[in-house]
DNA sequence: CTCGAGGTGGGGAGATGTGGGGGATTGTGG
DNA sequence: CCACAATCCCCCACATCTCCCCACCTCGAG
């Protein structure tokens, strides 16, 4: 399951967020309703189905933690991953903390990116988004994609 | 199959667009009318038939996303590819975000261009098509274009 | 001119997102 | 150990959106 698509969405008072429809099935098939919450360097917030979670965060671990990136890496992942699950109305309860770290107030902008969601604040997604963009512009292309036909 | 050839339609009130009759079938028959439609440098959307979305996102997904180069454009490409289908008039639904990116409203310009279509603002479409005579005129050549003999 | 195909528009039922009341549970301080 | 407060999660109510259906209008072919 890939995921992918832009969706805005409030989260209410108390902080939960709907997910859309169109996700849930192949949530609750994959991993029965569990997903874990984590933030990103980019002041957004990660969302993995279980399975997909695991599979990271063994990869994190299992990294020499002598090396200071990798211990770093491990306190933001690990440090701030949250389980969360869906409640009956297929809505999840965004951990508080993570909450403000993102500063998710009301409008938010849920972006599937293949075996994960990020969760941005609206107005920080859509002023990234054309930051994005020009950056592309002015950049002629790098080698990694330079390859790439669209 | 290659798509060529350029539309103007109207979205409908409800953000509907008609899928123009002579592609239709095609589209049925490679993607049982499965599409993506994401958003491109230019403030115009893509729309691929599914298994040629799937090429590409398989090829932008499997580079590593540490580079922020490679985040920036699975942001910007999976982040916004939304998933439609025909609804039983042969209409597409175009998701209310990527329709507010591209400024879609009414009159609107739907452009084969090979593996996918664009779907311009026709107002932009036209200014930008006046603009690219113009640079064409100006410009003797580029390396990826010299060899080319029309 | 007629007829059919294709594009446009809109009513309406059901699905989906939003908001909030209230009881159970948890954690905290006395 | 108990009282109190805060939080969480069930439930229900409502607004909005999506997609089915049907109707009309235009245009080109016969």
């Amino acid at each position: 399951m890939v995921f992918r698509g832009v969706t805005n969405l409030n989260l209410d008072a108390k902080g939960r967020m709907a997910m859309p429809a169109r996700y849930r099935d192949a949530l609750v098939a994959s991993c029965d309703g569990h997903l874990v919450v984590t933030v990103d360097r980019d002041r957004c917030l990660l969302i993995y189905p279980m399975p997909e979670w695991e599979r990271i965060e063994q990869a994190v671990l299992s990294r020499p933690n002598m090396d200071p990136q990798v211990r770093r890496l491990q306190r933001l992942l690990i440090g701030h991953a949250t389980e969360c699950e869906f409640d009956s109305q297929g809505r999840i309860l965004v951990p508080p903390p993570l909450r403000d770290f993102a500063g998710l107030d009301k409008r938010v902008t849920l972006v599937g990116q293949g075996n994960k969601f990020e969760l941005w604040n609206e107005d920080t997604w859509t002023a990234r988004r054309e930051e994005w963009f020009r950056e592309e512009e002015a950049e002629v292309s790098s080698a990694a994609l330079e390859s790439l036909s669209l």
